[in-house]
DNA sequence: GTGTTTATCGTCAGGGAGACGACTATGATC
DNA sequence: GATCATAGTCGTCTCCCTGACGATAAACAC
């Protein structure tokens, strides 16, 4: 075997946010156009290089924050601090997934609360919220009539994941509040669900599982009437982070 | 914010495998005994450095073959080929898990069926198995009444990541399959079960579900004794991966 | 007031899981 | 060879959860 364990080969490391939210009804991640070569012009994932002293959680949290101005949820804290969730998702290492040279990715997931119009922070000039299924769809026209380029890098496949993992992580965990503001109804948490999974739910039965499950809402007493008709409830995630047994997703 | 983005720190990337398997009824994962510093004669968990033109997938596919001569499988081949299941598992990343230079490593989880004893090979001089519960056990003594020192770098909370994953994972997938021969009994999978989540579970319902769940098992046709009792009917993976309803781990 | 929208409570049938009884087919032991 | 221990396999019963869906409640728009 001619290689020499000893030495190692550089590698760049960077992180990717996949940053999810649910607007109008619709599942939406935040893209940043590429101000330069290559893909310049295209879409991306907001990330950046990894510093010397970082951990990668840490690199993570400082790019949500320069793009998005949202803290991120410390996993230690026990409550809600109106900051987002953020967890590792996976890492991509193909060594041609950037021409210019080797460099390996940790994507993350944050899932963020509907926020305002994203500012234009640090590197990336041009940002905005644009729906997954309108990212994801290869070279057809979004829904405005104009021409869809791809994502940059494997910038589509790293969205997929975490797409999917969203998908399935709000099945089983109480995750699907960290969309929500710090109060919200069951019928917000409900459209939640519809939004990430693209379907449509039963509100009673919903209702009836999510007030059910010990430890996953807490009244707070106030009500609202923000979504029109009869006055609902305000609720806060509670303690549970784990749905125990699980929000059964519909077949097809 | 004095930060050049366009030059970037450079980072060594290596691969470690969380290789587990069911022997003796036992949840064991592969070991090594590492021969230099840092951490000269602690045990550690496999893996190497990411060569120049290597994937990541790659990368810990051919640990896994220098380690333990197993062929990893090929998550698109469609059936069993007898090889090992390998996916990612998660990336660390802390400045400080290893305190010559800055690395970043991309663990693998591996499953596979009970092996003989591991074969010395590549690098590692020694290699065992040993049960994951007393590779985890900080400080204490194990069943020899030797004493235990921990897994040296950050490798006891990568196992126990590992362990987690493979926990949760073949609650909703066919994933126990894996750690079984090609060709294996019901009563052989329902003890991958109960050994890997550390319960015992009833037979009858087992039987059950495992059976009673399309696409999961396929009857070969033959039988065998070879556990004792009742000849026991043989089956194969069937194309299933995903488990819906899941098999539900008993509570506590 | 009437209609519309959303929230919330109830009812009912069907499926799956836990608990466990019963029977079967081997090898081991006396 | 009879008996016993061991494993495998089939059934039954009850409970709980889910999906489907009726009914009522409380706001707003006209």
């Amino acid at each position: 075997m001619p290689y020499d364990p000893s030495a190692f080969p550089p590698f760049a490391v960077t992180v990717d946010l996949v940053v999810l939210t649910v607007r109008r009804h619709a599942l939406c991640a935040l893209a940043v156009r590429r101000g330069e070569q290559p893909f310049q012009g295209r879409w991306a994932l907001p990330g950046g290089f990894v510093r010397p002293d970082e951990d990668l959680a840490q690199a993570a949290a400082r790019e949500l924050a320069e793009e998005t101005g949202l803290r991120a949820h410390d996993p230690a804290a026990p409550a809600q601090d109106n900051g987002a969730h953020l967890e590792q998702l996976a890492t991509y290492g193909d060594p041609k997934r950037d021409p210019r040279m080797r460099v390996v990715s940790v994507a993350h997931l944050a899932l963020a609360p509907d926020l305002p119009a994203p500012r234009a922070g640090g590197d990336a000039n041009i940002a905005r919220w644009a729906p997954v299924e309108e990212l994801l769809q290869q070279g057809g026209y979004s829904r405005d009539g104009e021409p869809v380029a791809p994502l940059a890098f494997d910038h589509a496949q790293i969205l997929a994941d975490g797409v999917e993992r969203a998908r399935s992580k709000i099945e089983y965990s109480s995750l699907a509040t960290a969309f929500c503001p710090p109060e919200f109804t069951v019928g917000e948490l409900r459209r939640v669900y519809e939004a990430v999974w693209g379907v449509a739910l039963d509100p009673r039965n919903f209702h009836r599982k999510v007030t059910g499950t010990p430890g996953f809402l807490v009244p707070t007493g106030g009500t609202t009437t923000r979504q029109g008709g009869r006055p609902a409830q305000l609720f806060r995630a509670g303690g549970a982070t784990l749905l125990n047994p699980p929000m059964l997703r519909p077949e097809v």
